[in-house]
DNA sequence: GACCAGGTGTCCG
DNA sequence: CGGACACCTGGT
C-alpha cells in the first residue's frame, strides 16, 4: 500500500471528466482503475491522503506516470488570463483534473466508439469488449484488460455487433485490422509532429478531428490537441464569439480543454442551458 | 413514438 | 470546401 498526500489529484474530477472509462467508483471515497493491464484500487482520505493498493514498485513504474504525478498543474491554472471569468472559474473548479497517459490503442478503439454515445453507453461497450475479448487480470472479481489489437482482429464484425457498438463495429474491427497487421504503427506515431500525427490517424476509419484530439491528447500526451466536442463548440460560441485565444494556451491548451469540459459538464455554478439557449436562438 | 447523445463518411452543389 | 443526411443503440 502505498500513501502519498496529493493535493492536486482528484479521483473523483478525473472520472467525471471524460478522459477515461475505466475509472469507476466501487465504494465511497474508493475508485478502481484498469489500465496497462492492471487493477488498481484507490482510496482517497482526509488532508488529500491518497492510498494506492500496490507496491512501490509497482507505483514507481506504472502508477506514478499513469497519474501524470511529475507534471504541476498549478502551473497551467495560475496561467489562465486573469481577465477570462469564465476560463479562471474553469480552472478553479478544475483543480485535481490531470492528464493521464492511457494506452494509445485502447484510445483509438475508446473513442471510436464514443461518437454519438453517452458516457455510460461508451463504458458498457468497453466492459463487453473487454470481457469478451481481454486477457484475465483477476479472475475473482471479473476484471479483464482491455483486448489487444491482436485479438479484436480475429473477432468478426458479427461478433462485433453483438458488442453493442452499432455501426461503429466496422470502424472497430477495420482499426484493430490495421494495427495488428501493422498498416498503423502506433509506436511510430510518437516521433510525428501533431500535425502529422493527426492526419495519420485520420486515415483510421471512423476517426475524425474530435476522435484524432482525443487519442492525442490522452493516448499520446500531446497537450496541444484540443479536442471540439459539441459541448466545447458552444461553448466557444457563446463565452468566445467564435475564437477562443489558443496562441495564449500553447503547451497546454489541452489541460485547458479539459477544465472547460469538466467544468461545464459538472459544475452547479455554470448553468448549461446558458449556452444551449444561445444556440436555439441563434439557429 | 420522436428525439437526442462528447462524430464521421459520403454525396452533392 | 461547406451543408445535408444517414448511421446503431439505449435512454427520456
Amino acid at each position: 500500500m502505498i500513501e502519498k498526500r496529493l493535493p492536486d489529484l482528484d479521483i473523483e474530477k478525473i472520472a467525471s471528466s471524460g478522459q477515461c472509462f475505466r475509472l469507476s467508483k466501487i465504494s465511497e471515497s474508493t475508485y478502481r482503475i484498469i489500465a496497462w493491464n492492471k487493477m488498481l484500487t484507490i482510496k482517497t482520505e482526509e488532508n488529500q491522503i491518497v492510498k494506492f493498493d500496490c507496491s512501490e514498485d509497482e507505483f514507481e513504474s506504472l502508477w506514478k506516470d499513469y497519474f501524470d504525478l511529475e507534471q504541476d498543474y498549478n502551473e497551467f491554472i495560475s496561467s489562465v488570463d486573469k481577465s477570462d471569468t469564465f476560463l479562471c472559474n474553469s480552472a478553479q473548479y478544475g483543480k485535481g483534473i490531470r492528464i493521464l497517459n492511457q494506452d494509445p490503442w485502447e484510445m483509438l478503439i475508446t473513442f471510436i466508439i464514443s461518437q454519438r454515445k453517452n458516457i455510460n453507453s461508451i463504458k458498457k461497450a468497453v466492459e463487453i469488449l473487454s470481457t469478451k475479448y481481454g486477457e484475465v487480470i483477476d479472475e475473482k472479481n471479473h476484471i479483464y484488460a482491455f483486448p489487444t489489437a491482436q485479438r479484436l482482429a480475429t473477432a468478426s464484425i458479427e461478433e462485433l455487433n453483438g458488442c453493442s457498438l452499432g455501426y461503429r463495429s466496422r470502424y472497430v474491427y477495420s482499426a484493430a485490422e490495421m494495427v495488428s497487421s501493422g498498416v498503423m504503427d502506433l509506436e511510430l506515431l510518437k516521433q510525428l509532429s501533431d500535425d502529422e500525427m493527426r492526419n495519420k490517424l485520420k486515415t483510421i476509419h471512423g476517426v475524425g478531428d474530435k476522435v484524432a484530439d482525443c487519442i492525442m491528447l490522452f493516448g499520446f500526451h500531446r497537450f496541444d490537441a484540443f479536442p471540439k466536442d459539441v459541448w466545447i463548440n458552444r461553448i466557444i460560441d457563446y463565452e468566445y464569439n467564435g475564437v477562443f485565444p489558443f496562441e495564449q494556451y500553447k503547451g497546454f491548451s489541452g489541460v485547458i480543454q479539459q477544465y472547460i469540459f469538466d467544468y461545464v459538464r459538472n459544475s452547479p455554478e455554470y448553468d448549461k442551458k446558458k449556452s444551449l439557449n444561445n444556440r436555439e436562438i441563434r439557429d
